[in-house]
DNA sequence: GCATCTGTACCTGTATTAGTTACAGAATCC
DNA sequence: GGATTCTGTAACTAATACAGGTACAGATGC
């Protein structure tokens, strides 16, 4: 993953589509909800719509809206479609071949790599869009309760 | 976490110094290992010293140890030590207070935040740098298959 | 005192990201 | 069919983070 903000936002864009249903959003009107640039979301949601989350249409009374249900959307699929990174990057510099331990590091690390990230998609695979958007709601009603368990 | 290939290389020199013992490794020769600068290596070693996990000294045959057993140091305890990231980050801009959906969902993404590094601790948290220098060994000697599970 | 090693300040080049302007092309409306 | 309203995308900027590197003060051992 990264220091960038395009899984946060991505799924904040779903979630506002979920809530307007079947209507088409134009990117202007979600860039306000997200407090950035038009150019901006419409560069996340053409990654949305490659990976089929969103369908876009251009033109007069074009937008965006879910290309399927908000049940059917887990942030797994927003975490791949928007995230290129890894959990955590190996060596930039392969570390020497004539250590023992440099030799190896990199397969071992590699392991452990795999097993971080089978974990945070375990978490993410188990979370929808329309479970976002339900928990928006009682966090606004009763105000308090610090977490709402997501 | 991320871009950074900070935990890795911290992973690197402790495993390096699991197998060194007691002999007090100079950044250096870890350098030469990791095929970095001296530098680079002193700075995570100032890390790691905050962090209690090895000792350093200063002046002639001085150099740096671990602080403490092999197997008493987790792969948690060198991501604290070295990363300051998040697993993923939030907004940037804080979303409009004015939409219902931007008004909550930074605290919505923030129990999702929780979840995913709960599970990564708890990843990190089980596997030790004495498991890590194990796993370098039949990683090396078996030659072929391809993980061995770490 | 001299040689050796860490700790740290400072500078560089590179990559990534968000934000912005600008504009071509698609769709709709009249 | 022509104006209007959108998306998609290119091009540029500024901010930030990271690795790599030089230099040197200060600590330690001999």
């Amino acid at each position: 993953m990264a220091t960038s903000s395009r899984f946060a936002v991505a799924v904040h864009i779903l979630t506002l589509m979920a809530a307007a249903g079947d209507e088409p959003l134009k990117s202007e009107s979600v860039a306000c909800s997200v407090n950035t640039n038009p150019v901006v979301i419409r560069r996340l949601l053409c990654a949305l719509a490659r990976a089929r989350l969103v369908t876009t249409q251009t033109g007069a009374r074009g937008g965006a809206r879910l290309a399927r249900r908000a049940s059917r959307i887990t942030l797994l699929d927003v975490y791949r479609a928007v995230e290129a990174r890894e959990v955590f990057a190996l060596h930039r510099q392969p570390p020497s071949r004539s250590c023992p331990v440099g030799m190896n590091i990199g397969a071992v690390l590699e392991n452990v790599l795999e097993d971080v990230e089978s974990a945070v998609e375990q978490v993410l695979a188990n979370i929808t869009i329309e479970r976002i958007l339900r928990n928006l709601r009682p966090a606004s009603a009763t105000g308090r309760g610090r977490r709402a368990r997501a």
